[in-house]
Formats: C-alpha cells, structure tokens, sequence
DNA sequence: CCAAACATACCAACCAGTTGGTATGAACCG
DNA sequence: CGGTTCATACCAACTGGTTGGTATGTTTGG
C-alpha cells in the first residue's frame, strides 16, 4: 500500500491518525468521556506515541479543532461555489449538507459544537477554538447571504450575519435531535424549513432544467 | 423560613436540593466532568446524603430529567396558552423563551439538549429519557402547529411535526453558540428569524393595539 | 428507642501524564 | 561503501491523584 515512507511521512501520518482518531471518538463519546487510551486503541499506538506527539489531552483537541476547521474548509469550497446567483449557492451548501447525512451520525455531526457545547465553562481555550472556527465558517456564509440580501430584499430589518447564525444553530439542532433519536432524517427535514426559509426571504431559484431558459 | 419541618418535607428538600444541583452543574459542565462530589457541594450535602436518595449517578440523571420536564411543563403552560389563534399561541410561546434569556447561560439552556448531545452514545437510558422528554414538549407544540396550518396554511407540504422539531432545533443549536459566544444576543437573533419564518407560513398576528379594529 | 437521614472514612478502578528504554533510519566519517 | 553516531518515533510499565460507590458510624425526629 504504502511501501516506501521516509521517517518524516511515517511521523506524519502517525500524528494524522491520532487527530483523525480523535475526531471520530469525541464525537461519539464526547471530550471528557474520551480517554487518551481510547484516542490511541482507535488509533492504533500507545500512550508513548501520543504523548510524543501531543503535549497533553487538551492541545490534542486544538489540534483536532484545527483540522476539522481545515477539512470543513475544504469540503465547502465545493461545486455550488461557483453558481452566479448568491441565493443558490446558499441553498446549494445546505442540499451539500443534505446529502452528507447517508453516514453514521458521528461522521456526518460537527466536532466543534459538540466539543463546544460540552466544555464551555470548563475548558477556556477550547472553547475559543471552536468558537473561532464556527464564526469563520459562519463569515464565509455571511458573505454570500450579504450578497444575496442585496439582490433580493435589500430592505430586509435583520442582518446578513444573523441570518448566518439561524442557519448554523438549524443545523447544530437538528444535530442534537438526531443524536437523541439516532436517526439522521430529522436533520434533512429541518434543512428542508430552512430552504424554505430562505426562499421567503429571497424567492425561489430557477429550475434545475437547464434547456428551459427564461425570457 | 421554614421552621417548622417534618421529616418527610425535609429529606423531599434534600432531595430537591440535589436535583437542582444536578440541573444547573450538568448544565454548566457537562455531565461526564460532573462529578458526584460537585453535585453534593453545590447541594450543601455529602456523598452520604447523595446515596441515601439516588442509587447512582445515572439514576440522579434520570430524576433530573424527568424534575426538568416537569418544570418545563409548567413553564409553557404560560398566559400564551389563552390566545385563541394558535398561531399568536405560538409566536407567543418564542417571546417566552426570549423574556427567559436574561439569565446567567446554564440557568436559560435545555439540560436535555446539553445531556443527550454528550451521552447519546454511552449512556443510552439517559438517551432515551432525553429523546422522550424532548419529544413530550415537541408534541405539546404539535398540536398549535397542526391547528395554525390547518388555520393558515392547510395546503403546505410539510407536517407539523416536522416544524415543531425544526423550531426546537432553532432553540438547541442557538444555545451551542452562546455558549460558544458567552453571550445569548445570538439566540434572540435566531428566534427572531425564526418568529419571521413563522410569520411567513401563518401571516402575521393582529398588532398588540386592542383599539385598532381592523374592518 | 428506633428507624430514617445524613456524615465520615475508606476502597478499588480509572485516568492523564511520566519514565526509562528500544527500534529505526538518516547522516556523517573513514 | 560500511560502520558508528545520533536523533526521532514509538513502546511498556508505572505513578499520583481522582472518581463512583461502599461500609460504618452518628444525629435527628417521632
């Protein structure tokens, strides 16, 4: 698979695997439920290994942060990105983030409100973390919905970057309750009300056929 | 105060002593990093009370629960519930939860929402008691939705059920980021946008003046 | 005086982090 | 090229402190 690895590569990936590792196990298990043993069994080294890598527990989760921050980046930087109309790259991200939910939940649920949620008045810096990395998200959104409120309701009473939040604490919800009934189906449900939400606000895209051009 | 205390009334205080302190510490600090002796120090009492009234931890979670349900029942059966349009019930209901936020973040927040999101793997009695008791005030809302749509919008394409669990979403996901913000501006944001979508399904309600009759 | 309500002292299991050591591969030197 | 050197990556065993739970007293109300 992967015959030759140099030293620094094999180190690498090793350090991969852990925040890959930790990823996973906080968000099935939460932070303070997951030991640094579960977090090295997953990964597959021992104690020494992690340690070696991480200074302590609690900068494993800045790092685990930081990656995720990284590989959400990633997987929004994605095709609707390049439509013209701001509107449909917002209703776009959320049909991307409908079609994510065909997994087991702790794969397709968001680290950072997890961890957040959990560790806020106990765990200072982490909380700084997450908070940082979802108001990064949440700009990136708030720049399309700016666009998108001026071309259609430019007179509108709130706020691009409230609206930003709406969307984000629908999804971070719907989360919560698909945890509680272990069934993915009412995050898609409630992102369908907020597609409707934001077609009130902004009227309906044109249809996806594209041999139907309007006048 | 309370001077004269039977026997009954006051091993009853102790025990709602503890489960108050169970509500607001989990709150705080999430139940794993919730340790037994915080509960009992928070109470005024020591480990011995605590297991005289609860088996264990898990079944102390279990009785605040279901004291948090009760509570919440009590509470939303508010003034609102007189209203005779359901929707005025339920847009009354959010301006209820957005009076309730000028509070300190772990006495406004759902212990249900914080629990399950963090047990919902490990700990699936507590789960299940989360799910159940969510589900309980989902319905109670159920049932003004089902009566606004058939009032407003009998022609909608989306159940009342699937409205409740995306107006508790609103709710639940809006609290991860005043945690995250240390700050509950963003939940009335969020419920704002959320009574505007409300709005947009059922029309708006009469105006607060009683001496403005419309024709 | 008795039983329920609470306190104190304690225990076994667990956990984050440490310690001392080994394997491996690259770099340098002859 | 071949052997010594050395740093990095990793491992197994251990430690000090913590935690849920228990065992055994002591107080209190009736």
């Amino acid at each position: 698979m992967t015959p030759p690895k140099t030293a620094s590569s094999r180190t690498e990936a090793t350090r991969a695997r852990l925040l890959e590792a930790a990823r996973d196990v906080i968000r099935a298990k939460g932070y303070a439920a997951t030991t640094v043993d579960d977090i090295c069994a997953a990964a597959g080294v021992t104690k020494g290994a992690f340690f070696h890598h991480f200074p302590s527990k609690e900068r494993l989760g800045l790092d685990a942060i930081e990656a995720f921050n990284d590989m959400a980046s990633r997987l929004f930087a994605a095709p609707f990105a390049a439509l013209p109309d701001p509107r449909d790259r917002l209703l776009g991200y959320l049909d991307v983030r409908i079609a994510l939910l065909n997994r087991e939940i702790p794969l397709f649920t968001c680290l950072l409100g997890t961890l957040v949620q959990e560790i806020h008045a106990t765990h200072p810096a982490l909380r700084d973390a997450c908070e940082a990395g979802m108001a990064s998200h949440i700009a990136a959104l708030t720049r399309d919905i700016a666009a998108a409120k001026a071309l259609h309701a430019p007179d509108a009473a709130w706020s691009a970057e409230s609206l930003g939040y709406f969307m984000q604490s629908v999804l971070q919800g719907a989360f919560i309750f698909a945890k509680a009934k272990q069934d993915a189906a009412v995050v898609a449900e409630s992102l369908t009300h907020l597609k409707l939400y934001l077609v009130s606000l902004f009227g309906a895209p044109a249809p996806e056929t594209k041999d139907t051009p309007r006048p």
